[in-house]
DNA sequence: CGCGACCTTGAGTAGGCTCAATGCCGGTGG
DNA sequence: CCACCGGCATTGAGCCTACTCAAGGTCGCG
């Protein structure tokens, strides 16, 4: 049997961090750097597929992306599942946790991944002896609510065909942000239409037939689990708001 | 003309702020509360119906709500409105703006209200100087955010009827935390069917159909603007899943 | 070669939407 | 004092978006 998850000691250090390159990072200085290297206790590798965190259970570890892909997402008694965000390289997981008692939601890895451990008690001492990386973290949650304004507002007040344009340029974009789109558009992401379909509140078979009427449009492409934007454009027209949030942000 | 915004100076200390007699708010020690009341620069009045923030705008403020309601909404450009979420006495707001450049939503008031004022300058000084508080702003955009999660669960996969279920109990829930429920069960809230449908994604017939039928179960009742729980069972097992979130909290 | 994961398509249904009209109530102006 | 109007709740009718059930196709893998 194939692990799923395998504990890997310090690696990069943060001051050679692969993403801090990127410009849409906010630079750190060498004492924050130091702090920050200091607060990751290590690397977990995770499968895709496997599970980061379970709803309900208890975590003791804070997580930046450094690699790959994952999803949140909630369940009902019955099975249903609603995704509530995908998360992407930079991103930092599990504040909920850390801050309330138990998981309030799941996370799940769409590709394999690399992330950055942190555990409890570092984000306290942060707090104590940082603030600016403290306004830092408050500044990414109040990021990751901006995106879910969003996303309630697409949920609940779009059409299919509305949530579909708008879901697949935010994530063109996101993607693009921190250096994953092989080209301007085309975005290469290991999702299914069943995760379309979670994210938009719709059910698979109307999912699909909406991208297909995106894909007659000629807006978009779809070739297993991964896509293409075509014609941004015609998108945006549809998706009818397109804001376009990428700002500079911190990279814990 | 009526005024819709009033301003009001230095009213109540914080340390004499009826909210913190409240067992749900954790208790601050004196350094803290000196340094709340500091941070506090006076009050707001506003008038049910009137704007606090709208989107796009810039604000340089931070509210405490001392009293009264309001909703978070996000329009489309056509005007589809998602409402989402209710604002209680308690609850801070005006993060998002402080921290963004601009408004990402808009925040109408629901009844008369008061509001403490605080500015962005003193935010970042908390910050500087008050780990403990930093810890609670961030804490309080976790619990918001965590609010949002079941929001999108309810509007993305639960049906008309489980999603009133669920925003009923849920209202009911933290109108009492607040102490504002007249008796047990019984909620007095200024809330149209009209804002239940565009909290909830759906059509305001649709949503009358729905709460008319959970009448006729003897589950709830309406009357004008003004609902009451009447077999909180009964909603509980219709909404599915029953998070009772109510944390000790704190009050900025 | 069979199986599992994923995409696709057809057919019938239903949950939710729109349009439209009615009733109630409180406020306002003549 | 009454007529009118605007905001809100309610109900009927018909439609359409999106759902369910079901089947079939493709591809990669053991």
């Amino acid at each position: 049997m194939a692990k799923t998850k395998e504990l890997v000691g310090r690696q990069v250090p943060c001051q050679l961090c692969p993403l801090r390159k990127l410009k849409i990072f906010r630079p750190f200085n060498p004492e924050e750097l130091a702090f920050v290297s200091r607060f990751k206790t290590g690397e977990v590798v995770l499968k895709a597929g496997a599970p980061l965190f379970l709803e309900g259970a208890t975590s003791a570890h804070l997580y930046t992306v450094l690699s790959g892909l994952a999803f949140r997402y909630k369940l009902l008694p019955d099975g249903r599942r609603q995704i509530l965000n995908y998360c992407m390289p930079g991103d930092f997981l599990g504040l909920q946790g850390s801050v309330m008692h138990e998981m309030q939601h799941s996370v799940e890895a769409l590709s394999d991944m690399v992330l950055c451990i942190f555990n409890r008690e570092g984000l306290w001492r942060l707090f104590e002896s940082h603030a600016g990386l403290s306004f830092d973290v408050t500044w990414l949650a109040a990021r990751s609510e901006q995106m879910l304004d969003q996303q309630l507002l697409s949920v609940g007040r779009r059409s299919a065909a509305e949530r579909c344009a708008h879901l697949l340029l935010h994530l063109a974009d996101r993607v693009a942000e921190v250096g994953l789109a092989r080209s301007r558009h085309t975005i290469r992401i290991p999702i299914t239409q069943q995760h379309i379909a979670d994210t938009l509140g719709l059910s698979l078979v109307h999912t699909n037939r909406t991208l297909g009427r995106l894909m007659r449009l000629g807006a978009i492409r779809w070739r297993e689990q991964e896509f293409e934007i075509l014609d941004r454009d015609q998108l945006a027209e549809l998706a009818g708001d397109d804001e376009t949030s990428s700002a500079v942000r911190p990279l814990l």
